[in-house]
DNA sequence: CCAGAAACATGAGCATTGCTCATATTATTT
DNA sequence: AAATAATATGAGCAATGCTCATGTTTCTGG
């Protein structure tokens, strides 16, 4: 592992040709086949290259390092299931604030289906790499946002949430679900588990929005 | 990084001289002063041997491979936490939950107070090996017998927890501190903080005892 | 259509790292 | 004191991340 680095930022080139754009998608793919096929041990730059039908060099043109392969991939992977549990929480205009977060729960676990030893390594990836930071940002964001959408409905459940709440949601939740899958929990995507999500998300809301009114009144 | 290894099992020597402890000992101190001064990236097995004073072959004679050497690292951290927070539960019987709870979240946070970095390298490593289960799983069996610790007093809460509540309990209250440490959350050390950990935890704990009552009835 | 430029691609090979193994040294036992 | 077991050594091999000098393709304006 060579120590040498730019002094900051990612080199990476921006593809500017149709060429460059399907190399790179190239790339990802066969880093997520790869991935799959031989986890986060088998994850060589020289084999992903090779799996992507190019060379090391040009793998190095648009990423600067190999964890920005794993960042990438988990970037896209966030964006989708974030966008999934957009969808299932406006789908689901559950009257109760149970159903609602329900839905969001069953959406992120269901973002776990399919390649699941690439997801796996790509998770503990970002998590070795200390990026969970970034990574997990948006998903942060989202859920400050959702969580109005959430208290909203027949009985308002809350306004705004500090930071720290937002960042005790997020994490505990995400947590919670991280670790089913890093430990391959053979719950993972049983109901009991879901209930016990549920219950945990819908039991902090409820107590955070009483201490809230408690001190208002 | 070679690919050969050993069919299975680490073929560690376990020392039988007072000479090979120190050794072993050594390079312990020495793997977690090196992470402490250079994190993870600087954590290599000629480094580690350097500054334990032996070679490279004495460490390889110990530990069968570099994580092992962390994975040591992780459980002997671990082990003093657990004593250390219950201890905690022992000295503070206070009589509402919450306040049991409190002694317990303190107690885990405050172990990782001092050489910061390197208990977040290790935490890391860990992860990143994909050995969280097996690390976590005193922890997860101490908070199952915690928890009906905590559940006993004036007012008992509750009697046995399924394992899925085990791990949501276990893994949400983890999961949250653990993300604070590695995104090194400012407000890790506030009583903000530990507030909301604690609403979470008891609000959880309240949800599940409510629940089996209702049951019951 | 064409030259010059810009973007893209190549892969041999360097630096570094994880780890082994043949050998040497020290402790224990007989 | 000799034999045996335990411990320590470090040169060096194989594998990996990544670079760079060079070659190829695409784009651009005249």
């Amino acid at each position: 592992m060579a120590t040498r680095r730019q002094p900051v930022g990612n080199k990476r080139r921006i593809p500017r040709q149709a060429r460059a754009t399907e190399t790179v998608a190239a790339i990802l793919e066969a880093a997520a086949q790869v991935l799959e096929a031989s986890g986060l041990g088998g994850f060589t730059t020289n084999a992903v290259a090779e799996r992507a039908g190019v060379s090391v060099g040009t793998l190095y043109q648009y990423f600067g390092d190999k964890t920005a392969i794993l960042l990438t991939l988990a970037q896209q992977e966030l964006e989708l299931a974030l966008s999934d549990v957009g969808r299932a929480l406006q789908a689901e205009a559950h009257p109760l604030v149970e159903g609602r977060v329900r839905a969001m729960v069953r959406a992120i676990v269901n973002a776990f289906r399919g390649r699941q030893r690439a997801r796996k390594a790509v998770l503990q990836a970002i998590l070795a790499q200390g990026r969970g930071l970034e990574t997990m940002e948006p998903l942060a964001a989202f859920i400050a946002h959702a969580s109005e959408q959430i208290g909203r409905g027949p009985k308002p459940v809350l306004t705004t949430l500090s930071p720290e709440q937002v960042f005790v949601l997020s994490r505990s939740m995400m947590g919670t679900i991280r670790a089913a899958v890093l430990e391959e929990q053979p719950f993972f995507r049983s109901r009991a588990f879901e209930d016990e999500i549920v219950r945990l998300v819908t039991a902090y809301l409820d107590a955070v929005t009483r201490s809230a009114v408690g001190r208002e009144a």
